[in-house]
DNA sequence: CTATTATTTCAATAATTCTTGAAATTCCAG
DNA sequence: CTGGAATTTCAAGAATTATTGAAATAATAG
């Protein structure tokens, strides 16, 4: 297996901004070999083609299995694995969103919630407790609106983000709505 | 300057999670003591608060500064510089937005329009091509969405954000909408 | 100006992360 | 089973990144 100029270009460019993603240049490069081929490859296609040891092959899928963006098929008669990029980027994204934010996020949520527990004493803390308490309702609000937005079909997201600011026109709209039936309801 | 135990977790773990945010140790603990402190600090508080080296301070503010995540101020009669977090949180997220943006995506974006400009003939080429268009088109409508979201008030942000899943029905109420008064113009 | 304080730069070294080849393990055809 | 191919693990060395103290620079009070 060889690689194209063209092909390289991307290559080479994950490679290089793999360090400001969090991965290391080897799993960038191989991350992008797969985008962009159109057929599963083995482990061996990939070490040629990218020019790396063996070993560090077989780490960098590791990695990206634990970031679930590579899928794992057989060809028949061939016990070697193929690996591939899933073809939906839909999905590749949905897949990137859910394990950045189990990686990067999610400790810190468990973190700020558990700093919610404490009843300081000092001013200080009192402010400091206050402060990571609006930052756990920042990060709450935004995550559940991205888990909200997962579960919406793909192609409400597309009209959603078509729509750009003039969101705000319709929820203009459905607060005068919501204002109107809740006139004498108890609002919270 | 001495932190207490309580803001000592806190610190502690923006450390820790630095490097999966792509900063490092004393960035983190900087901004983690920044944003928990009601009071700018100076670099010698910083320093003797973290226990870290003074050039160690001054290089992490000024990593900082380029984050544009900390703001400088200055106390009458004392010419040492104070800093500080952005006392507004959703202002610390459109800026962590704006520049992960800036430095995560901003130079793939530019990578996938070259790679467009070019006429490949094999059919490698082409299949690798088509594949980055995707991920060209994908990565333009979340940033241009984001872009719109950004010029939003803070209102309108909070209200879809509360307004969860049930954003479909409002978008298929504007569907019906828009069919019925393009029903005789021509479709894009 | 000058002395003093505040801040930054820089080269060294400490710490961490990446990459590799060799060895170990797994897998399966025969 | 057994032998060889495929894959993973691992320890060592390479490369990169982080941290420091010392020296240089900048800022300002007197």
């Amino acid at each position: 297996m060889q690689v194209t100029d063209f092909q390289q270009a991307f290559i080479l460019h994950f490679g290089e901004m793999g360090s400001r993603w969090g991965i290391n240049r080897t799993v960038g490069q191989i991350y992008a070999l797969l985008f962009v081929s159109e057929e599963p490859l083995n482990a061996e296609q990939i070490t040629e083609a990218l020019g790396m040891s063996r070993s560090n092959v077989s780490m960098g899928l590791k990695e990206l299995q634990s970031w679930r963006l590579v899928q794992r098929t057989h060809r028949p008669g061939d016990r070697r694995e193929y690996f591939a990029a899933p073809e939906d980027i839909w999905e590749i994204l949905r897949i990137l969103v859910e394990e950045r934010r189990k990686r990067e996020i999610d400790p810190t949520l468990s973190m700020l919630r558990q700093a919610q527990l404490d009843k300081p004493e000092a001013a200080a803390d009192r402010y400091a407790q206050a402060r990571m308490q609006e930052m756990l309702d920042l990060i709450e609000l935004v995550t559940g609106w991205l888990d909200e937005l997962q579960q919406l079909d793909q192609d409400t997201v597309l009209q959603l983000m078509k729509l750009g600011g003039g969101v705000k026109k319709l929820v203009a709209a459905k607060q005068r709505l919501a204002g109107k039936s809740r006139r004498n309801a108890k609002t919270h």
